[in-house]
DNA sequence: GTCTATATACCGATAGAC
DNA sequence: GTCTATCGGTATATAGAC
């Protein structure tokens, strides 16, 4: 299916779009600039009048999808009040920003992977950003006395690094799963975010004897996918 | 540090070996064969003698870290006695291999965030073997009443994946917190092994501080896994 | 088994016509 | 602004001398 059509929207945004498929599904090295232009459905001299290099086309795409991340981010901590809902908002957001834009999520890391080699030096700031988002949550926990007190920037890392490695994982969860005879889980990314909230709010341990607090985790039934 | 030296060590292991770190750091599409022949300490041309394709090499190179993994996560979790304690073990092992063979995570994290696209057949077997050695512990604890019930495949990719992506960020993390004026905690892998397993086990929240149990749980369950 | 030299192909980037 | 043609560099892989 090739969308070659003109569509209206600016070429900026097209090219933008296109490389960060490519990008997401062959990595910078194994990208070529003329399937993104393809891809695009414009010439490739013409994707090199727009953005300057690869360099920076690659540079403008993570800056994009993580400027878009950030506004939904503070977007949803802005609404809730206790810290555990916000928190569960994080990781809803985050799983729902990595369903409808399928390219964030395994270009984060491929980024990870080479510890930041393409990397841009303006990203460093937004990715302090997000982690304020998370770690003010995460405070504010603690202050409250409704979370314990952990490092805030590795319960933050572990935090999103579980949730995007869970959905990066799809694709071979299923293979792998296949392949092994175990049964494969086909999970909607609300229920992936619920998964991660759920085990880290409340740790996989059964509650010591005494009051039995039965968490939804256990019953693992489908009552009205809310957002 | 380049050691170019004659070691007695057999070819196939060196370039194995230096492949594994040349993947690691480039990537499948950047990793150029010269250069991991002149890591090897051999003629490029000797490299295709021994070894076939870079596909070949890539795949040789993933098995074989893969098998030695899985070695030693069995080892781990024979020792234990506790499902809690082979959980903690399964982590501190996995964190002691991820520093001691630092190629290992990226090359894992590339591969799932390219859906496993150059994921030989015969890797799946291998995976699914690591699943079980976890999904085991956790059916093991659920059994005894220890652990809550949660999907084991989905919990079990929670966990590796948390642990492997702390690990891999080491250097993004620094890079962010010095850059956005950040605490930067220097974690060695015990730490970050702990730090995981602690919020895996009991979670983030506060326990509850006295009798009041805030969740109204209607249902009593059987306490004391039968059998 | 080891190396030099080379075939072949591709990719990023630009020149220049329109 | 848009495209064709092409340059220059480099990658994988092999042929073939030693």
């Amino acid at each position: 299916m090739k969308r070659k059509q003109k569509t209206p929207e600016d070429p900026g945004r097209r090219i933008i779009s296109a490389a960060a498929e490519v990008f997401a599904a062959k990595g910078y090295d194994g990208a070529r600039i003329e399937e993104i232009a393809e891809r695009a459905g414009i010439n490739k001299a013409m994707l090199y009048y727009h953005v300057g290099d690869k360099a920076r086309l690659y540079a403008a795409v993570l800056v994009e999808s993580l400027d878009r991340a950030l506004g939904l981010l503070r977007q949803a901590t802005a609404g809730r009040a206790s810290p555990s809902e916000k928190l569960q908002a994080i990781l809803d957001t985050l799983a729902e920003f990595g369903t409808s834009n399928p390219e964030f999520i395994p270009i984060v890391m491929r980024e990870v992977a080479s510890g930041g080699r393409h990397l841009p030096e303006e990203m460093s700031l937004r990715l302090g950003a997000v982690f304020r988002i998370v770690g003010d949550v995460l405070s504010e926990g603690v202050a409250q006395g409704v979370f314990r007190p952990t490092d805030p920037l590795l319960t933050h890392v572990t935090l999103v690094g579980a949730l995007m490695y869970l959905r990066a994982t799809d694709t071979i969860r299923k293979r792998v799963a296949a392949a092994a005879g175990l049964p494969a889980a086909d999970q909607t990314p609300a229920a992936i975010a619920r998964h991660v909230g759920n085990l880290f709010l409340h740790g996989i341990e059964a509650a010591p004897a005494g009051p039995p607090a039965r968490r939804a985790a256990a019953t693992r039934k489908r009552t009205g996918g809310s957002r």
